[in-house]
DNA sequence: GCATAATATTCGTTAAAGGCGAACGTTTGG
DNA sequence: CCAAACGTTCGCCTTTAACGAATATTATGC
């Protein structure tokens, strides 16, 4: 009995997740009638049918769905093999990071910090959506992502969530906002908000704060990216729902004032990574205990 | 660039293993000097040395060591996937089961009991001893092991411990040997004893026992097979410290009498499986909530 | 220290596997 | 009922793998 032929179920995965033998041919850049003998051979090496010809559509039989789950766990062990060893290639060690578009700067900067002085060291930053982030990832292109609101994790998508950092929210506006002798519902109620917007983790926090003070907030604008949040603030736009590292430049220079702290929101950062057999010893330096979330 | 070619891989990860070119190439089937080319391209697509040629030697690099780790998954899933469809095949269906040796025959009866009438399952019992039987069920060549000892779960023998059932420990032997009227200690201190041998778990806490009741036992034969140890209580060699269940026979004919329950003993027996994606269907007949032991 | 056995590497040749494209068969939908 | 969209089959060609002999290297015994 012949070895299992690892170059047909690589075939076979492909034509498997796309459904047909002509997206498969095209993808793979082979004619369709080789991808149809292949996965014949395969089918014949394991002694039963991977599809079902159900007219011109080919759908997994039981045996399929198995031989698909094993082929997964197989190239994907593949890919990470091919990841692992190309980050070890080279002097230069690079750390792959993705941050959430609408994360705060300040934050980044810390969380990278360690390693911004080395010179043997290149950090790739990219920003993106959340869904974005996930799927380099889960494909390997990135190490690490940064976000304020963590994933939850699933057997598809076996997220580990460290918790880096955790920042105490407050009331941030230019010094004419910032009138003196107010109370804190006093203030939310009369100056027009900059609140976070509903996409971010906060807001529903923000958004309890408010109703269990009777405040009917006054809303100047809801965003998601901190750095518009920042301008916005700076702006004069309105009092800003903010952690203060985001503005920390301006708090310090006297630009913008924090008029309260509101002690029962914190905003949370978090960094999101996926199991590696050997993962990228920098992110050790950034890192500590990596903590398992979600199921199994 | 090219995809990673597992044919390479796979031959990668036989001379890894064997250290040698020539053990591989024979394990093989196929010319060293056929191994020697797919290796050189295998380390030609990676882009980096798998192994430190040192004299005639080979030793594994870094890279080589990372590569043989995620090899060594991908083939077991690989493998996995063959012994999965293998049994799914045909319409009859089979359940490998290894027993220890030395363990009671009536117990592996109970535990098969539900297969056994069903003319379309097919019971392949094989017994030996725990070394061997682990070794087949980590080569998926059994699909779950029956032991009176459970064995201790790593990372490298990820098995799965299930307590079957837990049966009482008595004091048993011929008529001849069952004098009327004896204490626990007494019939302990002087009848001819029939004990468990060394190497099984329950010893330990059959000699604690006697320990505290001050007992110098007069050992008559240790043994760890549950079959001869059966023979040896009818024989009349002495009172044997076993499950009832072993003798149950004998004991429903009156040709055994027990003396007495050690109530504070109990045999408890286990069936071991490992992980696998497709469990053999058949086990959860047998086996009711599969528990996870040991460590990850 | 030198011969020898054991091992890895190189290279030219041969065998096997994979891939191509055209022709054919089948299903689906207008 | 025809055409478009697919999957299958088949003969031919290309690429890859394997072989075996020659070569190089290094431990080991004498």
């Amino acid at each position: 009995m012949p070895a299992l032929n690892y170059h047909h179920l690589r075939y076979f995965q492909v034509v498997a997740h796309e459904g047909h033998l002509t997206r498969a041919a095209e993808q793979l850049n082979i004619a369709q009638s080789a991808l149809s003998s292949q996965i014949r051979r395969l089918e014949e090496r394991l002694g039963q049918s991977l599809f079902e010809r159900r007219g011109r559509a080919l759908h997994l039989t039981e045996a399929g769905r198995i031989a698909l789950d094993h082929a997964d766990t197989i190239f994907a062990t593949g890919d990470e093999l091919l990841a692992t060893l190309q980050q070890r290639t080279g002097e230069r060690q690079a750390l792959r990071v993705g941050a959430l578009a609408t994360l705060s700067r300040n934050f980044q900067l810390r969380f990278l910090r360690p390693l911004l002085g080395r010179s043997d060291v290149e950090v790739v930053l990219r920003s993106g959506s959340a869904a974005e982030l996930y799927d380099a990832l889960m494909g390997l292109q990135l190490d690490v992502v940064l976000t304020n609101d963590p994933p939850r994790a699933d057997a598809l998508r076996p997220f580990h969530v460290h918790r880096i950092d955790e920042q105490p929210v407050g009331l941030i506006g230019t010094p004419d906002h910032v009138v003196d002798g107010l109370s804190l519902a006093e203030r939310l109620s009369t100056a027009p908000l900059l609140l976070p917007a509903r996409s971010v983790g906060l807001r529903t926090r923000v958004d309890a704060l408010l109703a269990s003070l009777g405040v009917a907030p006054q809303i100047a604008a809801e965003v998601d990216d901190m750095a518009m949040m920042r301008l916005l603030a700076r702006e004069g736009v309105g009092l800003a729902i903010i952690p203060p590292i985001v503005v920390r430049d301006e708090l310090d220079s006297g630009q913008l004032i924090e008029a309260d702290r509101l002690t029962t929101l914190t905003e949370t950062f978090h960094a999101v990574t996926i199991e590696r057999r050997y993962p990228n010893p920098l992110l050790s330096l950034l890192i500590d205990a990596p903590k398992r979330s979600g199921h199994d």
